[in-house]
DNA sequence: CGCCAAAATGGCCACGTGGCCATTTTAATT
DNA sequence: AATTAAAATGGCCACGTGGCCATTTTGGCG
């Protein structure tokens, strides 16, 4: 792999030179510096990011940290976090969590040993993973949460308005005459973070309603496992007359256990959702969801980070909240009974 | 940020010694072990991976350069790629090209910048992206191309048999009585490169059926794409009576654009697919797929590379074909006419 | 032709680690 | 107590770059 010195030392000229020729060609003379150009072009020179970051003490590479990439949402997320980071020269080194406490910390890890400048991540998981990234502030990384966020957070997040959608959606099916509604996952702090299944109950109560035990099961929000407590829910002697998924993945399992059932939507059961997923509208009948400005919260989560970054100091924390907008589109309908 | 001298401060020990705790720890004594391991944890001290891969002259991260992230059949192949790497101890770096050559060109640019060690790619986009590869070869980046491959590549890849697989789709339809059929989209070197349009032509020849010039266009295989494409074959004086989508999200595309159109599937129009996505089991009809082994080629690539990496030296060149199976599930039929 | 400021070029070191060799300490043996 | 091998510990340098300061060259002017 050839260096600065190789390109130096071809071109004839030392290697602050040919360096030169790089960052600030106007000290250079043009013929010295098309000489120079020759060699890097003929020796295909690129300089060495790693040794470069070492030197100048900071690295132009983030870290991005997912639930899961196989969840349209976060894929889209990633999609534009990615493409902004690009646009301003930096890497990004991408990791899922999988739903799992253990998985995430070795992501941390990773990325830390790499020495990432900046984090973007959908965070949760319990208290030793927090601990990890205050440390990894401390340690100059800058953080970004998105998604989700710890309690009393001390960094800067970007959250779509959880709380008024999901009291949203219940007063959409209250309104309707539901009263037996469950959600696809409740609320832990550990194997399900997430501010949707903790808002739940609570908009449940203040329409004076509650949600059975027998309705409350903590999963992951992940197709599988939303398949199977549908199938579940769906057998108790009394059965919710609606479903509320919580995110899109979650409600295709839903869907698909419904449509093994033999249960009509919304004849039968009414379905609610998160994200505006294509098949939503290809399916009969099409679902009701709220969607997310996925795209406007990855360009500020990435600019957040870069500017964080780039700035240095104490981080400004700043705090985010995007609304969502409900698409009724026909999986709600009055219950039977 | 505290280095290992930082630690051996701490500890009252050389920095050799410190390093050793971590490396070969057999080699120090236990009184001392367990001193320095105070230090480190009192200082949260984790090694710098720039620095080591610096001195060591090997980078423990990989390059994944996708078509589209969006698309869940790339998402599932970063999941296992990302997994099965970071359970060998390395980080991935991941970008999409987007289908566009330009922002192929410039991930491999950033990720040759970062010297990552191996990569893995979906290839394609043109000649002077081919040549970027071969030079990155040239200064010792493993690579191995999945789901493209350049003609005659001079590298290690892992492919579908998407020959076979075409060839059998265009049977199936053919066998049904279909004479039009119409793929999503048309071989092209740097729009549309990709071995499924490439074999489609022929395997119709084969049969003795043409493609009609009107039938062929050239499209990235995206969702949006896919969805004109389809409105304006059904527009045409002649429309096909059968469709045959060569990726999920186009399939999503044209199964939308034909809902909008008021054509029945299968009766009005057949469609044939790859990619096996839980929404094409969830419509009506379900979708007839070829469903790929994906998780077998992501597991697979990833191991190439790291093997490739860790003997070092001339790479052996792989060539690896996985078989797709075509799942019938109703939505081809018998044209009408 | 000599002077001098500006332009152009060069030298040197540190970033944090890994690998190698050197030195000191320990404990077993005579 | 002297000898010696093994165990334990330490010193030093290079990886490729960026930043800083030092030196050489150039060209305009009297």
């Amino acid at each position: 792999m050839p260096t600065i010195n190789d390109v130096a030392a071809l071109a004839g000229v030392s290697a602050t030179t040919a360096k030169r020729v790089l960052r600030e060609p106007e000290r250079v003379a043009p013929a010295t510096q098309e000489r120079v150009q020759k060699a890097i072009d003929e020796l295909h020179y690129v300089p060495d990011e790693r040794a470069g970051a070492l030197r100048r003490g900071r690295n132009r590479s983030v870290g991005l940290v997912l639930a899961s990439v196989v969840e349209p949402f976060f894929a889209s997320l990633m999609r534009v976090v990615s493409h902004t980071l690009r646009q301003h020269g930096y890497t990004v080194l991408v990791a899922e969590s999988e739903y799992e406490a253990e998985l995430e910390l070795q992501s941390l890890k990773l990325f830390h040993g790499n020495r990432v400048s900046g984090l973007i991540i959908r965070p949760g998981y319990g208290s030793p993973n927090l601990d990890y990234l205050l440390r990894m502030r401390d340690h100059g990384t800058h953080i970004v949460e998105i998604d989700y966020h710890y309690p009393d957070s001390p960094f800067s997040w970007i959250m779509l308005d959880n709380a008024r959608c999901v009291r949203e959606g219940v007063r959409h099916l209250y309104d309707m005459g539901h009263r037996r509604i469950a959600a696809l996952g409740s609320y832990d702090p550990v194997i399900n973070p997430e501010d949707r299944s903790r808002t739940f109950p609570l908009a449940m109560q203040e329409l004076g309603l509650e949600v059975p035990d027998e309705y409350r099961r903590v999963i992951r929000l992940t197709e599988d496992d939303a398949y199977r407590l549908t199938h579940d829910l769906m057998r108790l002697d009394r059965p919710p007359t609606a479903l509320f998924g919580f995110n899109g993945s979650g409600t295709l399992g839903a869907f698909r256990a419904l449509q093994e059932l033999g249960l009509r939507i919304p004849q039968d059961v009414s379905l609610l959702s998160f994200d505006d997923y294509t098949w939503m509208q290809v399916v009969r009948p099409q679902i009701d969801v709220f969607s997310q400005p996925v795209d406007d919260m990855g360009r500020l989560a990435a600019r957040l980070v870069v500017s964080e970054v780039e700035q240095g100091g104490e981080p400004q924390i700043k705090h985010n909240v995007f609304p969502g907008e409900l698409l009724k589109r026909g999986s709600c309908a009055a219950p039977r009974d």
